[in-house]
DNA sequence: CGAAACCATTCGTGACCTGAATGATTTCTC
DNA sequence: GAGAAATCATTCAGGTCACGAATGGTTTCG
């Protein structure tokens, strides 16, 4: 049996590869992939409740909490009472969030960098365009990482 | 604070996205993403012990028990002396588990044909290149998946 | 106004990985 | 060669983590 050199299982492996490097280059930061796409989800809609992100990012709300937790803890996030419905939460990113999201997206653009390399401009250019047109196509959610939901 | 454009995001993307669509796949067959891995190293290198084939991938002694222990008792792969070293075993697939390898391979074959048809084939083999370079570049080895590697 | 739906949360369960300890066997060292 | 050290496979206790069901407070529907 000959070894995979398909697209699917490069692109499986690389991707692994590079979420792990990620994590790697966080950890100075004491912060973990999953909370920067919950930072930048929540910058990204300033004031939306805990399930309105879950749902967006195929999280089920019981994991919504503890994670947001997590950001609570560390002064990222304030959970905010919604008057127009106290039921819910409207999260918001503190003065500290904001850095510590900035942060991590200088990291991301360095972490980009290393990735692509071992390319040229010219063809990084064409990876980028490939990879997109694939993203679109097959209905992933830009800047969602389908790695969230474990299950569904 | 825009969503992510970059390379390396998509490719984690991309790479999530296609693992869980290939373990869907893989659900009639009854097996998993990773024990086709592993039948695949056994199959490439066969009568290699437990650790010899754990090093390789970057698994754990104590994990790769539990992990022969799946694919032995579904009769896949046998565990016989090594008359040689009498502490290790000689890892060796079973005609079922050849049979069930051979399957496996056609369900990633199309999974590629799936991932990939949004593209033509003229993109598609530069892709392949693309990926290829930077698979090696980063020193990834053919065929082994760094998801098996949790810690390291 | 009462019933149903909805948000966030807690908690028990199960899956899974890890590292340390164990027993059998081999290799190293003097 | 004999004892010490290393090696292979295994077990086991502990930790992390995700999920679904159940709960309490709140809103909406009929």
């Amino acid at each position: 049996m000959e070894t995979p050199k398909g697209v699917a299982f490069l692109l499986s492996q690389l991707g692994a590869f590079g979420a792990q490097r990620f994590a790697e280059r966080l950890r100075p930061l004491e912060i973990e992939p999953r909370h920067v796409g919950l930072l930048r989800m929540i910058s990204a809609n300033e004031g939306a409740s805990q399930q309105e992100l879950g749902e967006r990012m195929g999280v089920v709300p019981s994991r919504m909490v503890s994670f947001v937790d997590d950001l609570e803890k560390r002064g990222f996030v304030e959970r905010r009472r919604n008057p127009k419905d106290r039921r819910a939460y409207a999260l918001h990113l503190t003065g500290k969030g904001t850095a510590m999201l900035r942060q991590a997206m200088l990291i991301s653009v360095e972490h980009d960098e290393e990735v692509c390399a071992p390319l040229s401009q010219d063809e990084r250019d064409v990876l980028a365009q490939l990879l997109s047109r694939l993203s679109t196509a097959h209905d992933l959610i830009p800047g969602v990482h389908p790695g969230y939901r474990h299950l569904r």
